[in-house]
DNA sequence: CCAAAAGTGTTCTCGATACACCCATGT
DNA sequence: ACATGGGTGTATCGAGAACACTTTTGG
């Protein structure tokens, strides 16, 4: 393996002592018609669950884990986002940030962590940009791929659906437009139920199909763990 | 920050030690009608360029430099790929991929490394992994970004430019309408002059307009040494 | 009968595709 | 004159956007 110099022989914290690895991981939400993500309290403010991968384990499984660990939830659904490198004090750390998602109503995060909105939290410079990033992915992934199953509850409404899409990409949809264009799309099986809400016609209840792999495109088929 | 239990405490290779890194770059071009990658000999075949990056230096360097130390080149674009976690014999490393582009032309890599055709090239299985997922990238890029910026030499001809289309896609285009689609999208500047060039008729000189960022949507506007 | 959300169709525009012939040059 | 690659236009189709009224229920 090449080693590249001329750098790398003078300091001290490169291959011989190795490097420092963060995992930090954007788990977002939709609840209360916000997008919302996990966060744990900082000295000033917020921060992203973050954790010290184990060397062993595929880093998707750390991403996981750091997220059982800090929220108590269990994502619906991980993919990797972008490796950063950042001065962390006066060392350097390589930052491994992934999405995470889960759907709304699974649950409270644990003792420390909190559900924030997106727009507002007081994250640092770092955690910012990645959950910036995050957001554009999630948007994206709206677009082409199933990515909404992992947001909503087992059976839902398309209103409630639609609702889900006007969160995420934060502007309003054409009523008709959307539920042609998602019923095309082929996703959605209808069930014979519909659910009685309040003083106005029931809605028809849906669900995702199961055969459906909401992974596409961006995120490489080959996962960790190699 | 938190520690990943209950394994990490376990371990003599977690953050006492720190992590094996390494970063591995995908440099591809078109040569000669076909998509070249840069390769290395290896034992039992052939290898990517590969190297540990310096702990201070942003990754994106460390790829540059990696590529400059083996093949004498430098790459006209750069985009971080993916980022792996894989077995190396006995011990875990992180993988860090990178794509990188250079124009066709610009010269022949140096002592050690040699262009080889993208279909047959004979890689372990990571790094076969690694190139298929470059190109599926540059694949997508073509569409929708200028990217193609960087595999063409300054001036060209709208056959040239297609010709690069088609090998990078694996498919043939239509003439007519990839001069419209091309033309649309105003990535180009028509100039005054053409190139003759055997018993046929002269083909006019385009170049890529300056005022274009090739950089967009799949990497993040944030590129690393924040 | 009224309020409130559910549900439904048509028109238009634009981008993508399919497709075939004339043009300028060198030999 | 002919061989060779350069260059052009039109018809069709499908996806996406704009847009308003009827239906079903609870109170």
């Amino acid at each position: 393996m090449t080693r590249i110099s001329p750098l790398a022989q003078a300091t001290g914290s490169d291959a011989d002592g190795g490097f420092a690895v963060d995992v930090r991981t954007v788990l977002l939400s939709v609840i209360d018609g916000g997008l919302k993500v996990a966060a744990l309290p900082d000295a000033d403010g917020w921060q992203l669950p973050r954790g010290v991968p184990l060397p062993s384990l595929p880093l998707d499984a750390a991403a996981r884990m750091l997220l059982a660990e800090t929220t108590g939830l269990q994502e619906d659904y991980l993919e990797q986002l972008y490796t950063l490198h950042v001065r962390d004090g006066d060392a350097w750390i390589i930052l491994i940030s992934y999405l995470a998602i889960i759907a709304a109503g699974t649950g409270s995060p644990g003792t420390e962590a909190t559900w924030i909105d997106t727009r507002s939290v007081g994250f640092s410079e770092v955690d910012r940009m990645v959950l910036d990033y995050a957001i554009v992915r999630l948007q994206a992934k709206l677009g082409y791929t199933t990515i909404a199953f992992h947001l909503m509850p087992e059976r839902f409404t398309l209103t409630e659906l639609q609702d889900v899409y006007e969160t995420v990409l934060a502007m309003a949809l054409d009523k008709r437009n959307f539920r042609r264009r998602i019923l095309a799309a082929n996703m959605l099986e209808q069930l014979d139920e519909t659910r009685r809400d309040g003083s106005h016609r029931p809605a028809r209840l849906y669900r995702f199909r199961a055969d459906h792999d909401p992974r596409a495109f961006l995120t490489p088929q080959w996962a960790d763990g190699v």
